[in-house]
DNA sequence: TCAATCACG
DNA sequence: ACGTACGTGATTGAG
């Protein structure tokens, strides 16, 4: 292919549709001042999309006129596109930016009274294809087939809002037997709802289909109504007038009177700068830093626009000995610093860089030389601001020191606290996100470039810092969280991640031996009742054995996008039909226990086969913590198998474990937040909260309540925190949906408070956009608003469950905070090991357990002034499976 | 990469 | 008519 023989691309844009899609897709999307943006973004990114795909040499947006009266549509069919509802104002106030948007790709908008958008484009292609040039329609309206031919191509949008793709008659062909000049009278026989064209009333999609297959037109089919069936031809009949009516309505005309001029519709003429600038004024960050791509510009033209270059100061690089020994920390009391280790569980310190205000960054090569004794000094005397701090605090504790600096703040986690819904969370993410960063990415360097660009991983931290600090101080809560809580609590993590917790690897590995031969067994058994041996951990291979193969009974079996589904809780209404059901349960069991535990976590052990989670601060929304590699908060404990997984964790020589957990901490947390004084009471006489809940919702005496009442409002007791309907309840609680009903209706009168309190924190969701903790945590609630019901309802079941969950998991770092500096102080040879949410394990010399056990008792108990009185049930053992 | 499943609080 | 309890992470199979 040469140049001068490919004919130009003329993109045809329609401008209303595209639109729609980002102002559907992105309803909440708006600028820090209010100016709703939603769909000015889906026709931007379009747009950007566009120029990369299919780089046109011209470019033309049609729209439908707001007020468009399609009047000769409307003559024929005055039901033409009645029943839509007009646009929320919202959308209104977006077409002036999207003109401004228009104006500096370039890009004429081109829009017609009594003409919709289809017409336009169906006039302007046809002069196109005069005119010698190849046309791209960009459109999710089918009704474009019509006009495909040679020259003439439709681009169909697909999910997301930069998804465009080449809808070829070949396609079209495959997937429905009819080619794409058949499809005006394919739709002139089934019709369109969305326009309100009626059809041929009884013939839906098949039937138009078939019979175009046959009789390939419209004109076809009546011709040839004698050879059709006696029912069908009766309703063509009867159809005959409305069929050609719709087609009519389905037609796109060529015939408006626009003209295409090739000066108007030029597509260089785009200014990259003017769209840099407004792409940066509706805060559409990253769409413009692609833009120099996009537009084959170089960066540095847009820099100014798309984020001012870095302040970067100089680079004092330090990787001998004779230089460390002339170095000398810097005066401030707070230091910024960022590390890297390398290997399994940074293990191997290979990069540190300090500095005390950006200016001058001190980068030291840590494979050539030991920076002990300087990361000791810094402990004693410096606050650290940094990016994941506890990453350093664990390089310092690798190195040996075990007196760790405070946490003045960190990037990472004070992003997250401002917003927990941002996506971004790495180095570059966040430099890219709020300083215009548009350098390669950090993390992909190695330790030699990263040392060589120390400066800029500074100057980002330093202005992610004063950032972050103007903004918490809009929100002094949230300042003064991350005061007492969340920054004490990262060197506390870290040092519990370095402490790590000994698996005895000899008795799993006693353990692997028996869970093999139970699931051979189990596997043995199985496939004699399915008759075949198949992969019984594929949902698919299974769901066809149960219920195709053994036609097990599928009417009350859930279906999901792939077939019935497989779930514990399916299979359980199966139990008794077959006997493969419970063996294909307990199979689950020991497979999960030997894949998840048993051969994977004796991996995981360092020399001394102790195992090391990472604690991340920034992933739940509530603001708890979660595990990972390996995640040790979900080692299993109801069911006896695998409590013996607990049990490989022990104590190491000489020492005992000891477990401190919350009793029912948030229910009590509950009713602190809804000031419920009746729950409370309850709690401080020290009840049992599920067998006083019973006896008042029955009203029997407490000796009258039975196992199953008891049971029933523990199952509420811990749904109302989750927002829990009738119907959850009915589910869990094994009763009717008569007596579920019953149920919470009596415990709403019960406690009335609770409920007040539940329906308060969905108002205050909606008025503020966001819920918080008791200590003023925040998770932003965008969705409380949504237009669909079960978006907007699990929204609403997420907004209450925030502040309970949520000031659990401030309250136990507290906590955590409280104990390590006692630890610190009193019991050197003590270290908390884990936190799952409502306990922790700790390690302790065995003589000092008793001591120990008391503290964490007092501690945890004591942690923060409430109403309500905090229960801690402690144990201590040689493994983690006895407590 | 996603969906399904199941481990925990 | 819809879907049905919050918050996580790891593994597996399949596209």
């Amino acid at each position: 292919m040469s140049d001068d023989v490919a004919p130009k691309k003329f993109v045809i844009i329609d401008g209303k549709s595209v639109f729609y899609r980002g102002y559907y897709a992105m309803p909440n999307l708006g600028t820090k001042d209010g100016r709703p943006t939603g769909g000015v973004f889906g026709f931007a990114t379009m747009a950007l999309e566009v120029i990369k795909r299919l780089k046109p040499d011209y470019v033309a947006v049609a729209w439908d006129k707001p007020k468009t009266n399609i009047r000769k549509r409307l003559a024929m069919y005055p039901e033409y596109k009645a029943g839509r509802k007009p646009p929320p104002p919202d959308f209104y106030e977006q077409i002036p930016i999207l003109h401004e948007l228009l104006d500096a790709f370039g890009w004429p908008l081109y829009e017609l009274d009594d003409y919709e958008a289809d017409d336009i484009m169906g006039a302007l292609a046809v002069q196109a294809r005069a005119a010698g040039l190849d046309t791209l329609l960009v459109t999710s309206d089918m009704d474009m087939l019509q006009l495909v031919n040679g020259n003439v191509h439709v681009y169909a949008l697909k999910t997301g809002l930069s998804n465009i793709e080449l809808y070829s008659p070949k396609t079209f062909e495959a997937k429905h037997g009819i080619r794409v000049d058949q499809y005006l009278d394919f739709k002139a026989l089934k019709g369109d709802s969305s326009d309100n064209i009626p059809g041929v009333p009884g013939i839906g999609e098949k039937g138009a289909l078939e019979l175009l297959k046959t009789y390939e037109t419209l004109d076809g089919i009546y011709d040839n109504l004698a050879l059709i069936k006696d029912t069908l031809s009766k309703k063509l009949i009867a159809g005959k007038d409305m069929a050609y009516l719709s087609k009519e309505l389905a037609r796109i005309w060529i015939d408006a009177p626009v003209k295409l001029d090739l000066q108007a519709v030029d597509g260089s003429k785009a200014d990259p700068i003017k769209i840099a600038q407004l792409l940066q004024d509706l805060e559409f960050r990253s769409l413009a830093r692609h833009l120099p791509e996009v537009m084959n510009v170089p960066a540095s033209s847009l820099a100014v626009t798309i984020g001012a270059p870095l302040v970067t100061g100089q680079n004092v690089m330090i990787n001998s000995k004779e230089q460390l020994a002339k170095f000398q920390l810097p005066e401030a009391e707070e230091l910024y610093i960022y590390t890297r280790a390398a290997g399994k569980h940074g293990r191997d310190p290979k990069v540190l860089m300090l500095t005390a205000d950006g200016k001058t960054t001190y980068s030291f090569d840590l494979a050539k030389i030991d920076v002990t004794s300087l990361v000791e000094s810094l402990a004693q005397t410096k606050k650290l601001i940094g990016y994941d701090v506890k990453n350093s605090l664990k390089l310092i504790l690798e190195l040996g020191v075990n007196n760790l600096p405070s946490v003045s703040h960190d990037v990472l986690v004070g992003a997250f606290l401002i917003n927990s819904l941002r996506r971004e969370q790495s180095l570059t993410d966040l430099a890219r996100a709020d300083l215009g960063y548009d350098g390669s990415d950090f993390e992909d360097l190695d330790d030699e470039e990263l040392l060589s660009r120390a400066p800029d991983v500074m100057a980002v931290i330093v202005g992610l810092y004063h950032q972050q600090m103007t903004e918490l101080e809009k929100i002094p809560d949230v300042l003064a969280l991350a005061d007492k809580v969340e920054w004490p609590v990262i060197p506390v993590l870290a040092q519990m991640e370095h402490v790590g917790i000994e698996l005895d690897t000899n008795y799993l590995a006693k353990f692997a031996d028996e869970i093999n031969d139970l699931i051979s067994d189990y596997e043995q058994q199985i496939y004699g009742y399915a008759d075949t041996e198949f992969n019984i951990s594929s949902p698919a291979q299974l769901a066809e054995i149960l219920f195709d193969k053994l036609k097990l009974p599928t009417k009350f079996i859930k279906k999901g996008k792939t077939g019935y589904s497989t779930a514990a809780s399916e299979l359980d209404k199966l139990r008794g039909d077959h006997p493969i059901i419970d063996l294909i349960t307990q199979y689950r069991e020991v497979a999960k226990l030997k894949n998840t535990y048993v051969d994977t976590l004796p991996l995981m052990v360092d020399d001394h086969s102790r195992l090391h989670t990472t604690f991340n601060l920034t992933i739940a929304q509530t603001g708890r913590l979660s595990s990972t590699d390996p995640n040790l908060q979900n080692i299993p404990t109801r069911t006896d198998l695998g409590r013996r997984i607990r049990t490989s964790f022990v104590a190491g020589p000489g020492k005992k474990l000891v477990s401190a957990d919350y009793s029912q901490f948030e229910l009590r947390l509950a009713a602190v937040l809804a000031n419920d004084t009746e729950l409370i009471d309850m709690f401080n006489r020290g009840a049992d909260i599920h067998t006083a809940t019973a006896a008042q919702v029955y009203g029997r005496e407490l000796e009258d309540v039975t196992k199953q009442m008891r049971g029933a409002a523990k199952v509420i007791n811990f749904g109302i925190l989750y927002g829990m309907s009738p119907h959850g309840l009915s589910v869990a609680a094994n009763m009717t949906n008569d007596q579920a009903l019953d149920f919470i209706n009596k415990y709403k009168a019960l406690r009335k408070p609770l409920f007040d309190y539940i329906d308060q924190v969905k108002v205050q969701a909606r008025e503020d956009g966001y819920v918080e903790t008791l200590l003023g945590r925040r998770r932003p609630m965008p969705d409380i608003l949504s237009s669909n019901f079960v978006i907007r309802q699990s929204a609403e079941r997420a907004a209450i469950n925030m502040p309970i969950q949520g000031t659990e998991a401030d309250l136990m770092k507290l906590a955590m905070i409280k104990v390590q500096n006692i630890l610190l102080d009193e019991y050197p040879k003590s270290h908390m090991l884990l936190q799952i949410h409502d306990s922790i394990l700790v390690e302790c010399p065995a003589k000092d357990a008793d001591r120990i056990s008391e503290l964490l008792k007092n501690s945890m108990e004591n942690v923060y002034k409430l109403p309500v009185h905090l229960a801690v049930d402690v144990s201590t053992g040689d493994n983690w499976g006895e407590l």
